[in-house]
RNA sequence: GAGUCUGUAGCUCAGCUGGAUAGAGCAACGGCCUUCUAAGCCGUGGGUCGGGGGUUCAAAUCCCUUCAGGCUCACCA
């Protein structure tokens, strides 16, 4: 509910913009002072008064009702206290009305968004890094969705390059389909890695590999066999990990799906002048000095990395007419989408400006840099493995008699997995630590799952929510604070959604979990009579419902007990 | 060298469309399970908000400068 409006509608004063006023509105540092409050120093000029007197001058002219139970005018704040039962009342008929839809919106309506993200790279470990990407990616997937939007989740697949060359030489000379049938991509990067070793010993081995890239390219049967071979086992091993993480695409249209599509984009460059030719190889530049050439054309005329995603920009842009195309790639990439963006309006685009890349940090091992030619990788499924045995040895220990332990324990698992990397804000780096996803206490996954959990057993223990409700049993500090964190819901998601930014939602799960806690260890609720058992029961069912609808967003699941 | 991002408690980070005593978790220490799940709650200690200027009634937040670190800067993606 708009209380702002409210507050607002509530002053009565001659000569102040109310409009001015709403602006002004803010949420005070400690919620002792208020629910809502008006600074006041910026009328000081033009009114002509000191901020305390204007201050004083609004506070006294406030109409108080129902909701405005206090108004006090401290230091030049106008400071609204509300009623707390009305509050409680008013916002908790609203979520339980609305239920799993509280926090959606309908602003999206008619308007697709294209997000990027995960993009697999075939024979390619899924590792940390990709975790991060992949987790944020259907993260803002699901927000833009809640808000209504049309969201096509686009998986660029890695599937083209002089790697699968390479990959097929090493494969003839030291692979076999049965070592891959029993350890899949593991295999692949086995001998990926092992042909990099063997290169430097053996120059020929580059030639055969950039042979046998040029027999993909030329249509050869068997070098065409093994690529989709070696495609589909990636993509079999990876969809596992996609169904645990509950993220999907709507495409796969990857690296070889452009392929076709990329000489159009050379002639219409070549055609409005843009493209120059720059020792050997075509480029654009820019005005800006600063910025370093666009490079489309090797001087072999082999395409690069930006013809291909300007290919991928028109594409979607005449497939999907998106209203935005998010680009979910680490900030490695800063340059080249700016370049790629960049040529889009040079090229005249206007939608160029509705291109957007999401930059996420990098994530890194205790021991350094990722590299899956090196062999520096932990693999993601590992983790999640190594994270859901650790939540089952905690049930063993906490909740031996839980049914579904294992069912629970991967909840528990890839939740605490999936919350460990959206809990920061998405620029920051991120040293990769197993101990850290261990760890299952404080803010973490498991213990907003365990808050949720906590809300069920109050219900298995006191039974549905009788008829009889005295909103008294929330006239109290606690289940305020809750109550309030509740209202903020519909707005943490749009201010996650307009900064593609998912840790505003896992930070926002984190305070609501930590407000109740508080007031499940203040409050009885089983125990006390009850009209005011069923007022704080009702508090529980929409805290319960909104962690729900949080976790959700971020493809976290909610076991009923653990 | 240029561009860009980051720099807040021992550690990991919120806060950064300027506002009222700078917040949380972890770690440390001390309490709370004969009443709703202790994966929890409460408390204590711990901060020159990298440094220096400036704008402002008000700066962690805006501007300039400086230091430290990451990333990028032509034929990989």
């Amino acid at each position: 509910m708009d209380y702002k409006q409210l507050i607002i509608d509530s002053i009565n004063i001659e000569g102040v913009d109310k409009s001015e006023l709403l602006a002004l509105v803010a949420i005070p540092k400690d919620s002792a002072m208020g629910d809502l409050c008006i600074p006041c120093f910026k009328l000081a000029k033009e009114m002509k008064k000191s901020p305390m007197a204007i201050a004083d001058e609004i506070a006294k002219s406030v109409t108080k009702s129902e909701m405005i139970e206090e108004v006090t005018s401290v230091a030049g704040f106008v400071n609204f206290k509300f009623n707390k039962i009305a509050f409680a009342k008013q916002t908790l008929q609203d979520v339980l009305a609305k239920g799993e839809d509280y926090g959606k919106s309908n602003e999206g309506n008619g308007k697709t968004v294209c997000i990027d993200y995960s993009s697999v790279n075939i024979a390619k470990p899924f590792h940390m890094g990709h975790l991060l990407n992949t987790a944020l990616g259907g993260a803002i997937y699901r927000i833009y969705t809640a808000l209504g939007y049309n969201v096509v989740g686009i998986n660029h697949l890695g599937d083209w390059g002089t790697q699968f060359g390479k990959l097929i030489v090493a494969f003839k000379r030291w692979g076999s389909k049965q070592e891959v049938e029993k350890r899949g991509v593991r295999a692949l990067v086995d001998i990926y890695v092992r042909f990099h070793k063997e290169e430097e010993s053996d120059p020929n081995l580059g030639d055969e590999a950039r042979a046998w890239f040029k027999a993909i390219e030329d249509g050869n049967a068997e070098a065409l066999e093994l690529f989709e071979y070696f495609k589909g086992v990636t993509l079999k091993e990876v969809d596992r990990i996609y169904k645990r993480l509950h993220v999907k695409f709507d495409s796969y249209a990857g690296e070889s799906f452009y392929n076709d599509k990329m000489q159009p984009v050379l002639d219409e460059l070549t055609a409005k002048g843009l493209l120059q030719e720059s020792d050997g190889a075509k480029v654009v530049k820019f005005e800006d000095e600063n910025m370093a050439p666009c490079l489309l054309q090797r001087s072999d005329g082999a395409t690069l990395y930006a013809t291909r995603d300007m290919a991928a920009a028109f594409y979607r842009k005449n497939t999907y007419d998106f209203y935005k195309c998010l680009y979910v790639v680490a900030y490695q990439q800063n340059l080249h989408f700016q370049q790629v963006f960049k040529v889009l309006d040079m090229m005249g685009c206007e939608w160029s400006k509705d291109m957007v890349h999401v930059a996420h940090g990098m994530v890194s091992l205790e021991n350094g840099a990722m590299s899956t030619r090196e062999g520096n990788v932990v693999f993601l499924e590992d983790v999640l493995n190594t994270v859901v045995e650790k939540a089952l040895r905690v049930i063993e220990e906490k909740n031996p008699h839980l049914a579904d332990k294992e069912k629970i324990a991967e909840q528990i698992g890839v939740g605490a997995t999936l919350f460990g990397v959206l809990y920061n804000s998405r620029i920051k780096d991120m040293v990769f630590s197993i101990d850290k996803v261990l760890n299952f206490e404080g803010e973490t996954g498991p213990y907003v799952q365990y808050t949720y959990a906590r809300c069920n057993s109050l219900f298995d223990k006191c039974g549905e929510i009788g008829s009889e409700i005295d909103y008294k049993g929330l006239d109290n500090e606690v289940s305020k604070a809750i109550v309030a964190l509740l209202d903020r819901y519909p707005q943490i998601l749009q201010e996650s959604a307009k900064k593609y930014e998912p840790s505003v939602v896992t930070r926002y799960a984190i305070d609501l979990a930590q407000a109740f806690n508080k007031f499940y260890f203040e409050c009885k609720i089983g125990t006390e009579a009850e009209e005011i058992k069923n007022s704080r029961l009702l508090l529980t069912k929409a805290v319960r419902q909104v962690l729900g609808n949080a976790l959700g967003l971020l493809g976290i699941e909610t076991p009923q007990k653990m």
